[in-house]
DNA sequence: GTCTATATCTTGATAGAC
DNA sequence: GTCTATCAAGATATAGAC
């Protein structure tokens, strides 16, 4: 991995570790072992390699979401296996961690990967739930934009209860209750 | 209201705005209207000040959602008010907003107040759910620790979705989202 | 109690040698 | 491309006058 590489991949960590007011270039460059004049030869500045990190944080989000909901089976069983797979909830969102730090907030350029990701997977999980209706599969008085928004909501509220409580369990407990909540609006045989 | 007091109170808003690792002392007194000296007569520092401030917070946050969910009405209609309750959903949680923050969650006296109220909210919800079984008005196979983590993360997963669309229409339509999933679980007649 | 220096470290970035 | 100064500004705190 040549030296910008690991500065993006060092820079990827740090942002979803302490985000992108808590990372320093100092400490991308400690991390990436790199120097200073390293970093600000590839890249122009904090803001430009943290765009860089975040974009690529986005599309693997993406990437991952895709496979996942587009795969096989009944579309609450894909919802499902989307909202259990296997993550790191202590570590936090790599992509809505950023949601919450001002400095992102602001800046129209930081945040337009961290919005366009959301609207991208509520809509994706709107379109799989509304499919989900046309087939027969789920209640037809289901909200599925509604429905859509508080499966994001729950995910993303279940990074913050396990960070705030280090505590992996209360992501899964949400979720399963989410679940749980969500089976009741599938149609029986 | 005295200088102890404002410092206080400066200091919660710029935690909800811009997070502990965020906030600068220099901010911090500026807000306040007082200078570095008062500041530090006051407070050990600045962890001490963000104590005290997040510590209001988190009473704030407990007292609001008592005087909701201890009303009258049914358990899903208490449960209904209190996420409907108005909030700036664009501001970002006053509690949950600090267990994003690194320096919050490396220092356990400052998440403290953040577990216990997260740990308090669910354990308040999970008895109302069950109070909800008990008298017949929801179904016994709901899992009340369950769901009430769902309803937990559903609120804190709306602040996110909110900031990062800068929308406080989505934090509405998750919510609205997660009360009809809930509303299926109810008992007619 | 409040104010104004002062001090030390870090941040974010530039300059110029190699 | 990478390195080592160097820099102005801000973060965080202390000292001491008033």
């Amino acid at each position: 991995m040549d030296t910008r590489e690991r500065l993006i991949e060092s820079t990827r960590e740090l942002l979803r570790e302490r985000g992108y007011v808590g990372t320093s270039p100092k400490a991308i460059q400690a991390r990436a072992g790199a120097g200073q004049g390293s970093m600000y030869h590839h890249f122009d500045g904090k803001p430009a390699l943290a765009l860089a990190a975040l974009d690529r944080n986005a599309a693997e989000l993406r990437d991952r979401a895709e496979r996942t909901l587009d795969g096989r089976g009944g579309v609450v069983a894909r919802i499902g296996a989307y909202l259990r797979r296997e993550r790191d909830a202590l570590a936090g969102c790599p992509v809505g961690r950023l949601a919450q730090d001002p400095d992102v907030v602001a800046d129209p350029a930081l945040r337009a990967p961290v919005e366009e990701t959301f609207t991208w997977l509520t809509g994706r999980l709107t379109a799989l739930l509304d499919e989900g209706r046309e087939n027969g599969e789920l209640d037809g008085a289901l909200d599925p934009a509604a429905t859509a928004a508080a499966l994001v909501a729950v995910v993303q509220g279940g990074y913050v209860l396990a960070r705030a409580t280090e505590s992996a369990e209360v992501y899964a407990r949400a979720v399963d209750g989410m679940l749980a909540l969500l089976d009741r609006a599938r149609l029986k045989g």
